[in-house]
DNA sequence: CACGTTACATACTCATCAGTATGTTTCGCG
DNA sequence: CGCGAAACATACTGATGAGTATGTAACGTG
């Protein structure tokens, strides 16, 4: 066996996600991928055989940083509508705040357009996310803190209002201000506890 | 002066938004948007001096044709609740049918992140829409169709889910059967629409 | 009906960049 | 220790496509 490189797929998925999601796919070459992660592009080839590779493996790189960011912020707590509070403000301030998310995510929603591997990889990390909230939804409503009716339902509006959102920042600087980010938690939980249906 | 001419800025940015939303503004060529309109790249520059300026002129057609017809729309509606609702349905059946208004405004989001002036064009166009909707809602208001402390923010929480479920439906097919766009709208107006607030 | 201006076409340049061909270093293993 | 395989570097190719240089056809005007 040749010199240990175990490590240079995930340390150019790394660089390739930072520049990706500094400048956008499309701005980026291979060469200054392969620059910063202080190699030439000769031996990016080494590891990866095209960009395309390149680019899913820095979405799985983005999916499986999500994850281990939010099952860090869920094991100390215990209290269900805490768990799900909290979720919800990471999101909303990862949204509002952190522009390299914003310019990656929506990179990766406009090539899913055109790239069935792309948009499949989404998909799936997206379904994970949402059956991770049906579980926080379900668990405070059988807990007795919220009353939704169909979680599954009010879950999917409430991660297209936070879609939204991440959105909206790129437009709105001063969505970044805490009142604001405190008013759209509060009605991101609105749309997921559902009052009393008033009869017409 | 020579011939007449005038149609074609017009017939140009037609031919381009056409393509740029069939195949993202990245793998379109100034020769196929030339063609399309049926003339050449060197006619084409004799009314736009770039690409930049040609992408610029399909935003604002794009613009332009939403207004015009959410306005037609909405002229023989009178019932606040009914201007209301069929301008959501309309939103609605647009973000899940339409697959070229889909990847346009993708591909605007992800260049307005990199392109002040893409992203001012937005921004204004995100501002008329809304200013829209906080009348018609403001209007239902002092009908006493609905009730909204805020109805600001509650446009804003509706419109953000509105994107997100543009986004969500280039991931989900499923999301364009009737049920589902039905469900989604009455979660819109849910929105909108605040019951009595439950004591703490 | 010249003549100048503008619309339009043709044919080119030139920069960029993904991908490749080929050489060089490293290092485990027989 | 030397040999082979994998990691890495260097230097190239080739396609693509935005933008340009230059020529021609249409048409209003004096």
């Amino acid at each position: 066996m040749p010199r240990d490189a175990s490590h240079m797929p995930l340390r150019l998925a790394e660089a390739a996600y930072e520049l990706f999601a500094e400048n956008g796919m499309n701005d980026v070459t291979l060469d200054q991928v392969a620059a910063r992660a202080g190699v030439t592009k000769g031996s990016l080839y080494c590891h990866y055989r095209s960009k395309h590779e390149l680019i899913v493996a820095a979405c799985n790189h983005y999916y499986r940083t999500y994850q281990v960011t939010v099952n860090a912020l869920l094991t100390p707590l215990t209290d269900p509508i805490e768990r799900l509070r909290s979720v919800l403000e990471l999101s909303v301030r990862n949204c509002v705040v952190d522009r390299k998310s914003r310019v990656f995510t929506t990179d990766v929603w406009a090539m899913a357009l055109q790239d069935e591997q792309i948009r499949a990889g989404w998909a799936q990390f997206y379904n994970t996310v949402r059956d991770m909230f049906v579980g926080l939804v379900t668990a405070a409503d059988t807990a007795g803190a919220l009353t939704t009716p169909d979680p599954r339902r009010a879950v999917n509006l409430m991660l297209d209002a936070l879609e939204g959102v991440k959105i909206r920042a790129s437009f709105e600087p001063a969505i970044a201000a805490p009142s604001e980010q405190e008013a759209i938690v509060e009605g991101l939980m609105g749309i997921l506890n559902v009052k009393e249906e008033v009869p017409a």
